[in-house]
DNA sequence: CATTTTAGATACCGACCGGTCTGTTTTAAT
DNA sequence: ATTAAAACAGACCGGTCGGTATCTAAAATG
């Protein structure tokens, strides 16, 4: 990997932290030129603009946090115990800050809703890789015969998804990790409760 | 009402749109100015700064908030209508932008998660006073032998609340109503476990 | 080792930021 | 109707924004 390539790379995880914490509008160049340690043209020899870094700083956040389900979730054999290890994993997130400024999919959905569409659109992007994901897990579930097979898949995904990003959202607002794991308990009751007798 | 008052106000309930969807840094003074057909003069004779402004929308979207909320919640006189009525207020609040760019509180939350110190208190402020309103709804349910009597109070508090954020936040994203539906779906199966036999 | 390419520092740009100040108009009380 | 005060317009301020152009230093290539 060549110099430029490692600067880059820089770049990119440290504004992501940027990004991810204070948002597109609230993170300025000089920010990042002071967090990088880098000057103007160290950047704008790799980017074109602030959009791009903003979406290259996105993109590696989105992957921080699928390497962190992918290996909380292969770690595990059964549906049940994927679907509570990923709710470990986002513990983990909000109590270790494991992607700085937490959840980006949720930060980049709220925080661009309206007026940054390119990065609205990564965000839908990354949200429906997470669901269909989990929605695998859930459809596995009911192949073994341990989910009930009349449970509208969709919808399963839609509440654990909320009841995750709506417990990290309530943690990091308290500053209290109670929330969120009230929230994944109440995760792990609900897999309960659709489980076959 | 003085003119000066009616001004303001006029200020204030404009700019609280556009702070509601574009943050705190993503409103430029000059979006202000050309939202209520103001000049600077006219806005600093009435604020302080833009922290003021600011501050003052967020009050007057949260009373919108609660004005919604109180208004489902009195007409409702047994426990688990009130919570319906509350998530039927929330889907109407998505559905029909009761409060332009969504829910305030986790607006606000998210986007000044670090950086706007006052405004995440506000948010923190606004979200217990949601939140204690809902328990008492809850300890209510209870006492009247609805609900059972073993619940935690606290947890189902935020167990409620992150399903309806978390609803928003995936509606929202997706511009898709079916997702809040889906969440609240699930507070009326949640409240519905949560009952007496 | 020479040369060419790449990386990066620096100075600079116009636009816009939040905020101030002064002057004029409008309002409301006398 | 007079006048004091409140409301507002508009010019102006220093600073910072994102972005560009130029020039030097460091790598990669032969």
């Amino acid at each position: 990997m060549g110099k430029g390539q490692v600067t880059k790379e820089h770049i990119i995880r440290q504004s992501a932290g940027l990004f991810n914490t204070k948002g597109y509008t609230g993170t300025s160049l000089s920010e990042i030129i002071e967090r990088c340690n880098v000057r103007k043209g160290g950047i704008y020899n790799h980017f074109e603009n602030k959009d791009e870094i903003a979406l290259a700083a996105f993109d590696y956040m989105f992957k921080q946090l699928k390497v962190l389900l992918s290996k909380a979730v292969t770690e595990q054999s059964e549906p049940t115990e994927k679907m509570m290890a990923i709710c470990e994993a986002y513990i983990m997130l909000v109590e270790q800050d494991a992607c700085e400024g937490g959840c980006p999919i949720m930060n980049t959905a709220v925080e661009n809703d309206d007026g940054h569409p390119k990065l609205k659109q990564r965000a839908q992007l990354a949200m429906s890789d997470i669901m269909s994901g989990l929605g695998e897990i859930i459809r596995e579930g009911i192949k073994r015969q341990q989910f009930r097979s009349d449970i509208d898949v969709e919808e399963a995904c839609s509440v654990v998804i909320a009841l995750i990003e709506g417990g990290v959202m309530l943690s990091k607002l308290y500053n209290d990790n109670k929330y969120i794991r009230h929230c994944t308990n109440q995760v792990k009751e609900y897999i309960h409760g659709s489980m076959n007798a």
